[in-house]
DNA sequence: TGACAGTTAGTAAATATTAACTAACTTTGC
DNA sequence: GCAAAGTTAGTTAATATTTACTAACTGTCA
């Protein structure tokens, strides 16, 4: 899918993004990074978009496992949401930039195959979650008086700004942990109903 | 605070920012949108950080009112916090673009005077719905066992992915209503522990 | 008359991209 | 087996365009 140095010149983008925004990402900053010429990265991408385009598709598939991973599993609903946050933690852990990407809608605004495909991402996101949850209601586990999508927006919304805040502190607090927490609260609001 | 022709320049570089994102903010387009010359703007702002430091202010004023409304109000903890959401969806119907600013993390991380101040504003919006849960829980309207700190969390977090999805619809659904189902779903799951 | 708000015509620096070339490999055909 | 041809990944220099911003001038109006 990727060459090696595509994948090099991928991971120093992602870098940018997360140090400097989108604006930060510019061919002269990233060959500096690369060590390499400006003009030596259009011999691996014939322009930025298509670097970027790239980007969306390599942090596709990092994160397309996590969700199909969870789909078969005999686990309940509330733990294969569980399950879901955590992998995503830990993706995050390992690679703290990948954080800049889940909030690339404005980073991605400006071209329009581009913002299609934060859409398509987000969208696959919640109908994982969202197909948990219905299973979840047909096997008793969470009420049918709840909304679906309303949970799901719950769910999706409370992790995104647990990992903003994350973010927007360096990464100075433990992911997993505070997600543990924010878990323990989640469950406890769905449970109550019982 | 602000001059009349400032007031205009702001809100056409919200316009800006809310259509291309912050790489759509730029003198030419702006002085483009405003009709007149780009030095022209220059007349009313120092330089282009200038209208972005402003712009936050612009922001800050118009939605302080809305929490500080609230806090001494004698409705109950869930309820105030059902206010603050309708305004807010009232205030982001009224100008689409404003959402452009709640998000603006990104946009604002190159300069760090900038993204300061969004984490204030951020921080301010957190400790005004954390107070009002505080105060929820000593009136016994939400279980001492639920932690305050994740029901923000939860509050906010959801609040913002609707808001962002209907930014990314291009606004084609009603953020009212839609902002009515969530609530309904988190008030469910807040009553149900009484 | 003089401050205010605009203009035109520029600037230097930064931007993504292209042109022309090279050194070091690999493949191919006799 | 080895020279010719081609490929890969880089270089420096130059490109057109865009960026934020400035200097100097002009009209307007209280």
């Amino acid at each position: 899918m990727f060459t090696e140095r595509q994948q090099e010149i991928l991971e120093h983008a992602i870098d940018l993004i997360a140090e400097k925004g989108i604006q930060g990402l510019t061919m002269k900053n990233l060959s500096k990074r690369l060590g390499i010429s400006e003009p030596a990265i259009y011999r691996h991408y014939e322009n930025k978009i298509d670097i970027l385009i790239s980007l969306l598709e390599y942090f596709t598939t990092t994160t397309s496992d996590i969700f199909q991973q969870q789909i078969n599993s005999e686990l309940s609903a509330i733990d294969r949401i569980k399950m879901i946050f955590q992998r995503h933690f830990e993706a995050f852990e390992n690679s703290p930039a990948l954080v800049a990407v889940i909030f690339s809608e404005e980073i991605f605004r400006n071209e329009l195959v581009l913002s299609d495909k934060v859409k398509q991402i987000m969208e696959r996101n919640a109908a994982s979650i969202t197909a948990i949850i219905e299973a979840g209601k047909q096997r008793g586990e969470i009420s049918e008086n709840l909304s679906t999508q309303q949970l799901t927006t719950i769910f999706m919304g409370s992790l995104r700004l647990l990992v903003k805040r994350w973010q927007m502190s360096n990464f100075m607090f433990n992911l997993r942990d505070e997600g543990e927490k924010l878990f323990v609260t989640l469950n406890q609001l769905i449970n109550l109903k019982k």
